[in-house]
DNA sequence: TCGCTGTCTCGACGTCCGTCGAAGCAGAGA
DNA sequence: TCTCTGCTTCGACGGACGTCGAGACAGCGA
């Protein structure tokens, strides 16, 4: 992870707290948080991840990943360092290939940030 | 709402259900649902929806909307339309103001695709 | 009816993003 | 050491995005 997302995400487990719903996010939060929800603005990023998250063991091969999307290795590359970056996933070497798995942490952030009232508030 | 938005937030309602974390997304509940987060990936936009969604009486006005930033009205405006078209707002003409308030269908589709499980699955 | 205020739409401009081909780097095997 | 494979980085291109000023539209009060 760059030094950049680090502190991204410093940022944001230290500022994001309530509930969106609750109250008005403060800017600091709504800018440390923003760059997550754009990484997965995108269906490909989106797919990535959840195919990363949800792999048995919890981690998966970039070998799997490409051959799962009509893209070219490099773009595939591209969207996996932009979800690195942002602190969703973490990227190994181990040999030939490379391994990534999820990073709960932010994502829980995420959630808790869009986690709305149950049913009788809408 | 336009009604491509409207296809989007039914096509979103219809295809998405499990968390991220369980199982890989279809690539339609992408397609889908990325719009929405591209949407929150924006710090004017994150806080414009959760000034909205955490409002009093559910609802705010433009007019106490757009003092709160350093941009003009037409570009609030235009963040404003994004999140109507994404379905996460909506907005009503009342006399002079226009009111918006908040719709958690989405909202908590995001919130239900992000859950991850609680702490013991790092 | 005529202004006046509040909000949205339109057109334009600069910047960022998604995609690709080519090149570079790391590990494995001969 | 050499070569081959797998993945990333680099450079470039086309399209989308955020922002603004100017203009248009809706509703209110005189």
């Amino acid at each position: 992870m760059s030094k950049q997302a680090a502190l991204r995400l410093d940022l944001a487990v230290t500022t994001c707290c309530a509930p969106l719903t609750q109250r008005p996010v403060p800017p600091e939060t709504a800018q440390a948080l923003a760059p997550a929800f754009k990484a997965l603005g995108d269906p490909v990023r989106l797919q990535l991840l959840s195919m990363i998250a949800s792999a048995e063991g919890g981690e998966i091969c970039v070998c799997d990943l490409t051959p799962a999307f009509d893209l070219t290795g490099p773009t595939i590359s591209h969207h996996l360092k932009v979800l690195r970056d942002t602190g969703l996933v973490d990227a190994e070497r181990r040999g030939t290939w490379v391994w990534y798995r999820a990073r709960p942490a932010m994502l829980r952030q995420l959630a808790v940030l869009l986690a709305a009232p149950p049913a009788d508030a809408p």
